[in-house]
RNA sequence: GCCGCGUUGGUCAAGGGGUUAAGACGCCUCCCUUUCACGGAGGAAUCACGGGUUCGAAUCCCGUACGUGGUACCA
């Protein structure tokens, strides 16, 4: 893997520059597929180019903690082989990982605004912020901002005097920081896949920096860490966009502009109607997070792709391909094969509406590619769940070699190949029932006599056997085969019925063909 | 309301001035198989709309509509 001769001709910057990239996720909840891919696009960016993935947790609002939210996560980007370069459990030269835990590093830099202008002091309660809201609301302003405009009405300290200020300081009145956007800049820059993107900065509000518990809000955090950890391709969600503008001066504002990373805003995946949510997920029956996830507040469970029974593989798969493609038709990737060919500017700009029937043909084709050996461990786990014990080894491989084709997630493997281990409990008589008569009867009878004294019991001699008999009796053996399959594995599927005579054994078969006719 | 981003079949999408507008999923028909799958062969779109620019526009420009995101001491 190395780069095209692109960066050189296009201006990347990127080779010969070691990329970092990061994910940072506020551990609040289950991770759903959008963030999953993020994560993805992040990771296949980084080692496309040699770089480096990092994790960082963003957990600076306390009043969001959700225990155990942060081990979930670190739990799906293992599942889904994403792991992290350096992150609070893998550790790295640029640590702690962990916002909370860097939050003394955060308020000289917001003081280093306030002193050269940038931003200001703002002791506003919430109940004042809420009467501005309330009082400034008209039919066309219907959520007024803390802009420019309403700045110099409010308590801070453009508005108060010098020491006036100083005094609501030293006597520690709970304060913020705010960034004090210009009236009447223009903030651009070239997204790498939107391209030039730019925004009028009197537009956007003055949002605060450093809250009130001394917390920076993501809007310094990011900024800072992305600079810290020298971040030096920026990629997140869309919902990010419009605060861009916000980001951009404050790199500029704190001196690092020169190291600014370059963004990329990812396009929001989504659901039947609007922004997938989980709450989609259980409304039309798919999963939405990566692995099952329960909300310790209110003991929800949200299911996730993999208890489903999807391969990470075909999960991370077909979250590539949703929004992204290399401009061939190629549409099944192994992780190396998408880092070898994802390119960050083919993502589509636009928002994906997520397809569960496609994402379960991935699984499919993946179920289909995977060889026995690999699949071996999740088929067994999947089998005991469903209180089917098999543990004989080879021939567990053999059955999955043979029926994996006819499984789309890992869960049809207890119905596609649980009756070779355990005889069904129902048989879907209903099934040969219409057509059965006496002669049939006969023909089973005597045909269960014939196969007690098989000597070599193989898929051939029990056929042989099948048609001679039919033959003699002058049924048409089709007539007879569904009839058997019933018997064998209780319904209509499986793989040829012989072949399944074969495998379960003389005893079975008989056993099962006996039980079967002394019900019809 | 304001701001940003987006708009090629039901869905994912290629294509970025001249193409019979690829391919995949799903759907339907047929073949293979007297199970179910797999596999194979077919079927279904005037590229949101309206104006330009141009000999020529899905492709460039401007509007409109629609969708979506933001507008928090949440990320």
């Amino acid at each position: 893997m190395f780069c095209c001769f692109g960066c050189w001709l296009f201006r990347d910057y990127i080779c010969g520059m070691s990329v970092r990239v990061r994910f940072a996720p506020s551990p609040t909840g289950g991770l759903h597929l959008g963030g999953v891919r993020t994560v993805l696009y992040n990771y296949l960016f980084a080692k496309h180019h040699g770089g480096e993935f990092v994790l960082r947790i963003e957990d600076t609002d306390q009043t969001r903690f959700v225990p155990g939210a942060e081990e979930y996560i670190f739990n799906c980007l293992e599942w889904c082989g994403l792991t992290p370069d350096e992150s609070p459990v893998h550790g790295g030269p640029y640590g702690p990982y962990r916002q909370s835990e860097r939050k003394e590093m955060y308020r000289q830099y917001a003081e280093k605004l306030v002193t050269n202008g940038y931003a200001y002091y703002a002791f506003d309660t919430k109940e004042e912020l809420e009467q501005m809201r309330e009082q400034y609301k008209t039919e066309e302003n219907p959520s007024p901002q803390y802009d420019h405009r309403i700045r110099r009405k409010m308590r801070n300290s453009l508005t108060l005097a010098d020491d006036e200020v100083k005094a609501l300081l030293e006597s520690n009145t709970p304060h913020v920081i705010r960034i004090k956007m210009p009236e009447h800049d223009v903030v651009s820059f070239t997204d790498m896949i939107r391209g030039e993107v730019s925004f009028q900065t009197g537009l956007v509000d003055d949002k605060v920096l450093l809250k009130a518990d001394g917390m920076p809000t993501y809007h310094l955090a990011v900024v800072a860490d992305d600079y810290l950890m020298k971040i030096t391709h920026a990629f997140r969600g869309e919902e990010w966009l419009p605060s861009a503008p916000v980001h951009l001066l404050l790199w500029k504002y704190l001196g690092w502009e020169s190291s600014m990373p370059q963004w990329a805003h990812l396009p929001l995946i989504l659901g039947p109607n609007g922004k997938l949510s989980k709450r989609d997920g259980a409304k039309y029956g798919f999963p939405v997070f990566a692995m099952n996830w329960t909300d310790p507040k209110i003991n929800e469970l949200t299911e996730g792709f993999r208890e489903r029974g999807f391969l990470p593989e075909a999960f991370i798969n077909m979250l590539a391909v949703l929004g992204w493609n290399d401009g061939t038709e190629k549409e099944l990737y192994s992780l190396d094969e998408l880092i070898a060919s994802f390119d960050i500017k083919r993502v589509h700009s636009a928002g994906a509406k997520f397809d569960f029937e496609k994402a379960k043909w991935f699984n499919q084709e993946w179920l289909k590619r995977k060889d026995v050996q690999s699949l071996k461990y999740d088929v067994r786990t999947v089998l005991a769940n469903n209180g089917i014990v098999a543990d004989d080894d080879a021939l567990l491989e053999k059955i999955i070699e043979l029926v994996k084709e006819r499984c789309t997630l890992l869960p049809d493997f207890v119905q596609q190949a649980g009756f070779f281990f355990k005889a069904p409990e129902t048989l879907e008589l209903d099934a040969v029932k219409p057509k059965w008569n006496d002669e049939k009867k006969q023909f089973f009878t005597e045909y269960i006599d014939v196969l007690k004294t098989v000597s070599t019991w193989d898929m051939s001699s029990v056929e042989t056997a099948f048609k001679e008999l039919a033959a003699a009796k002058s049924i048409k053996p089709g007539e007879l085969q569904l009839p058997m399959r019933i018997m064998l594995v209780g319904g209509k599927f499986g793989p040829a019925v012989f072949q399944i005579a074969e495998i379960i054994g003389k005893d079975d078969t008989v056993k099962r063909m006996e039980y079967a006719l002394s019900l019809l």
